[in-house]
This record gives C-alpha cells, structure tokens and sequence, in this order.
DNA sequence: GACCTATTTCACTAAATGGTGAATAATATA
DNA sequence: TATATTATTCACCATTTAGTGAAATAGGTC
C-alpha cells in the first residue's frame, strides 16, 4: 500500500541496484559483442545511461567488471538447469530433453557463447577467481549420472559411458554450429542460421546423442 | 654449393618475402593469443624483430594484417586436409581416421581454435572479404559424402546422414572440449589438459561418431 | 660507378582509453 | 532540522595505440 502522492509511482533518481544491475547488463552485451579487449567502458556507460566513474565506483576496474558478468551469466544458466526436471522422466527421454535444453538455451543467450570464449581466450583467469563461480557447482553432471545408471539398469543404454564425456558432448554439439556458424555458413555457402537449419541440426545432435546413448 | 665466404652464411639484410613470412608468423601468435582487439601491432614488429612501420608497408593495416593470417591458417588445414587418403579405407575406417586427424590437428595448432573464435566474434567479416579463402574449398564435404555412400550400400552404415551436419559434428567434440578446456577444467575441478584426459576423450569422440554412423 | 627502386628505419601524431580526485546532491539517520 | 552517508557528476590525465610522412640505405641494373 503506498501513498498517494505522485512523487511514488516516479523512480527513484538515486538507486543503487538499480544501477548496478543496469551497468550489469550493458557491460554483458558490450563484453558478448566484442570481447573483453574490444569492450568499452565508455560505451557501457552510455548504453546503461550512467557516469563512467560509477562503473569504477561499483566495480573497481573493467576486469572485476567482466568478472562480475561471468558470475552473472553463470549463475542464470545454473539457476535454469535447476529447472530441469530429468528425474521425472525414463532414461531416452531425459537424455533427449536435456539435449534440446541445451540447445535451447545457447539460442536464448547467444551473449552465454562469446562470454565463454572470451574467457577462455584469458585461460578462465576470471573464472578462478571467483569464489562465487566456483561454489555454484553444476546439479546436472549428477543428475546425468543418475540416468546413465538407471538407462544402463533398464537395458536400453550401453554401459561404460562417463558423465562428464557426455555432458562435454552434448554442449559440445550445440554449441560448437552456434559459435561458429559465421565463419561455418561463410565456408559450406550456405547460411546456418535459418530457422530450417536450426530445427535440422537439433533433430541432427539427437539423433547423434541418442545413437551413442542407446543400446545397439 | 656456397662459396667459402663467411659473408654467404650470413642471413641477407633485406629480404622481403623472410620480412613478411616473420610478419605473418608473428602476427598469427599474438592473434592467436590476445584475439584481434587484444594484439598489439607493436608486438608483432618486436617479435618478428623488425620495425613497425614494415607492417603498414606489406599490409596495410591491423585488419588487412588479421586476415592475411587467416588465409595463411585456411591454407595449412587444407593442405593437411589433402595429405589423408580418405577413399583407400573402408568406410568404418575412413571416418575413425577422419576423426582422429581432426582432434590431433586441433592439438597440434591450437592457434587454429582461438583464431577462428575471433573471427567468429566478428561474424567472419574478414573470410567473407577474402576471395582466396572462398576460393580453398574443403575437399573433405564430398569425400565424406563418398564415404557415407559407400558404408550405406555396404551395409555397415546407416542411411539419410548429411555429410555436412556429420562434419561439423566429428570436429565440435574435439572444437570445444579444446576451445573450452580453461572453463571446463575449474568447473569440473579436473585438469582437462593432460595426457590421460586427452587419450580418454578421444576415445569417447569415436565412441560417438561411430556408435552414429554404424548400422544397429 | 651512377642510378633506380624496393626495403627499412626514424621520428612523430591524433585519437582513444582505462582510470581517478574532488566536488556535489540525494537520501537516510539522529 | 542538522548531519552523516551514499550515490552521482565533472573535469581531467597519463598512457597506449594504430597509423604515417619522409629520409635513408641496400642491392640489382645499366
């Protein structure tokens, strides 16, 4: 319940999180679209329409500002894994539906790709030294344990196969056509990032995952 | 037979095409390293100890430099890509060496990964504007293409594979556990990098390879 | 040996860039 | 209402950076 008095509706001029969360997201488009030496603090500061020296002041550099971002785009793509449900479902199906999450979700966030190689550019410099990163461990390198297991259990999955291999794999898949998809297209003359090349190249990566998967 | 001057053993003072080879070869490693925005024009010259202005002189410009290496990089894989005799091996064969040329030239020049993930970022502005780049044609498309046929009428195959979504696929599993292994290696909190890890993801990646292209 | 041209060095610049000290204004607090 | 604190603006700087004009020099040619 708040007053009545027009001064409410209005934003606050003064608000420290919402400036922070604004030089957040500025900095994580301008550091997904040119990398962390191409990025600009000036730019990021006219894009999130505030004083440079309030990025500083928040932040303390542009390095620790990338960082931030990291944890940013880390602790999204973690808290929408969470949300998978796998162990609702048989073995084949989980497989499949955790397939086209990660699919999904690198066409949502196309900033999540550039900002992983970025870092990796940097040898996860950033990445190490972030405690919070580093806490945030990933439920589903589990959670697909379990399924192998249980698949393996049921007959319908070969046995032997590592998580983290699979788990590799997957992403790798999806994530390999979208980062490189340009200079792919620019190669084979033809354009990857029409939506009939996207449904086949999913259908494709399933295909791949569950002939592996799947007991001969 | 060189005569038995000291002089002769000398390596000349002006030699134009050593200047632009030490350029080139300079210049690929600090892209490589700092992507284009993060290299250092000054860099290069000291590298290639020689002066700065040599590379306006053969080049133009950082841009124009960037993209000589990446035809430089083009050309090298094509070549390689030749030297395999694909069509002397039957078709489960020929797809497992073809596999594994991928991972052990990826290894090999790891200069390759973080130069195209540069140009990737730059949605490979600079291929498209290389006519010597558009003109290297892979040569692997239509061998595998061959290959997939062949394993199909043999039987050991199965059928409907496009031979493009297959070839992005056999070089994403070795692309982006090696592009990615810096983030990979902290997340998991397992190095990625040594020996033994390498031996055992190769194996995983013909796993899956073949585990798709074999018939049931 | 003179001359020409391709190659290389030298000295320099304009603009951009990450970063900062200090003043100022809004808000919370007493 | 006075005061302390937090958030924001302003003006500024030292360096770095891609890029250049012009002079010098080496080596081949006549």
């Amino acid at each position: 319940m708040t007053t009545s008095k027009t001064k409410v509706v209005e934003p606050r001029s003064r608000d420290a999180d919402r400036s922070q969360l604004a030089i957040l997201a500025a900095a994580r488009d301008e550091f997904a679209r040119h990398g962390l030496a191409g990025a600009r603090v000036d730019r990021i500061a006219t894009h999130a329409k505030l004083n440079k020296r309030l990025i500083y002041y928040y932040f303390t550099s542009k390095d620790d500002l990338f960082q931030a971002v990291l944890e940013g785009t880390y602790a999204d793509i973690r808290e929408a894994e969470k949300k998978l449900h796998l162990t609702d479902l048989e073995p084949a199906k989980a497989i499949r539906r955790m397939t086209e999450f990660t699919w999904e979700y690198y066409i949502a966030h196309p900033e999540f790709i550039t900002l992983l190689n970025s870092e990796n550019l940097h040898q996860a410099r950033h990445l190490k030294d972030s405690d919070r990163i580093r806490e945030m461990n990933s439920p589903v390198i589990q959670t697909l344990g379990d399924i192998l297991e249980r698949g393996r259990r049921e007959g319908t999955f070969r046995g032997g196969i590592d998580a983290v291999q699979l788990y590799v794999s997957i992403a790798s898949l999806s994530y390999f056509y979208l980062s490189n998809s340009h200079t792919l297209s620019a190669v084979f003359g033809r354009n990857l990032q029409t939506k009939k090349a996207h449904s086949e190249r999913l259908s494709h990566i399933c295909d791949v995952i569950l002939g592996y998967v799947l007991r001969d």
